[in-house]
DNA sequence: GCAGTTGTTGTACGACCGTATAGCAGCGCG
DNA sequence: CGCGCTGCTATACGGTCGTACAACAACTGC
């Protein structure tokens, strides 16, 4: 008879690439099971491996998790930057996309925003998932910044202040995409896009003072 | 020797004050552990109170946390719109009380912000929790529409949505509630302040066109 | 004073958790 | 082929969890 040949129990992986194979696994956990997907068994499990194997690569759980959240962030954030960029628009042009980008459906999906509530209630206690937050809240903005630097204000308005402006907008983005998943049928994703427009628009016609360069409120 | 009169292990209480107590032990709980306060032990050792307890005046623990939400909700509600209302001002005034009460500090306290975030990470499993999201949510959003509605746009400019307005101011304090409570270093309370004031004179001076009457964006 | 009601406790059980540790086994190298 | 390195598994331990259930005891009414 042929020979039988043992199927291998597991596969060696070099670390770097097990422990990229994790932080997927610990996003799929989270996604699934929201906060009790944090557990090494369950994260092992999904990433079909023994629960030893992530105290084997990360010094603790919250390690791992501030890389999940790190991946996502920035795979997030740099899909939508592809679709506000992908064709060469006016830069009015580009930010409407980064709106539209931030309310497809993709991103109003309750499971991310479940795996997102367990990112921040870490941040108190936890302080690497805590520098993982600034670190990408920080880029977020930057990017946000980007975009509405190459704004032009209307004529005869003064320059606005680009990195407060960016907080702003990054704020009543995140209050628009929060409410929107909690319960889809508040607000359609078009007016939470024209919300963003119409903020803008003020921003740029000077109707937004606090934000005016050199001339803040009374 | 004097009678020594055994003190009683317990206390009967009418359900009614115990599962006030219970609610108020459950807040105590979750503003201490965060998510992990969420369990009948906990609340039941911080009611002073054996952990079976618990079941036996709720169904179950999500029943209980959506009383507290609920409780929570009303109490800060009432709060921030005690120091708007409390003395007699222009409604562009009280409106402006109402920030700033929005951003006190009680209000900035992290352990407040980690409660909230139980809170909403049950909303998907939750019907009971997800139905006092949109209550208290509604209340909250029709507080902000009431004294939206008192303020009277500029001369010339056509009413404003109140409805929908009301959801879109909602959103940006959420996002810089939710910023300043996660880092208190992105920016001032003072400055969250002025956005909100910004954004509200931008809506009276019919700068933000979505949310005008009849003539929603193109 | 006494009995009934019932709010409340205490205990026991099984499930799941994180962690430590000892040893197995896949794979590269000689 | 066989040996060693080490990624990986498997097991065991102590702890916390929710729940069920039987017994207890505080208060009420008589």
């Amino acid at each position: 008879m042929a020979r039988a040949r043992k199927a291998p129990k597991f596969r060696r992986v070099p670390p770097s690439l097990r422990r990229e194979a994790l932080i997927e696994a610990a996003l799929t956990s989270l996604r699934k099971h929201g906060h009790e997907g944090l557990s090494v068994r369950r994260i092992g499990a999904e990433a079909g491996v023994s629960p030893g194997l992530i105290n084997h690569h990360f010094p603790s759980v919250s390690t791992l998790v501030a890389a999940a959240y790190e991946t996502l962030s920035m795979s997030l954030l740099e899909s939508i930057q592809r679709r506000a960029r992908e064709s060469d628009a006016s830069p009015r042009e580009r930010l409407r996309r980064f709106f539209q980008a931030s309310f497809a459906p993709a991103l109003l999906d309750p499971a991310l925003f479940n795996t997102w509530l367990v990112f921040w209630s870490m941040t108190s206690h936890h302080p690497e998932v805590r520098a993982v937050h600034d670190r990408t809240y920080a880029a977020y903005r930057a990017a946000l910044g980007s975009l509405l630097g190459e704004l032009r204000p209307s004529d005869g308005v003064p320059r606005f202040k680009v990195r407060p402006a960016a907080i702003a907008l990054s704020a009543l983005l995140d209050g628009l995409w929060i409410e929107a998943s909690i319960n889809p049928r508040t607000f359609r994703p078009a007016q939470a896009v024209a919300l963003c427009e119409d903020w803008t628009n003020a921003l740029c016609a000077g109707a937004l003072p606090s934000l005016i360069e050199r001339a803040a409120s009374a």
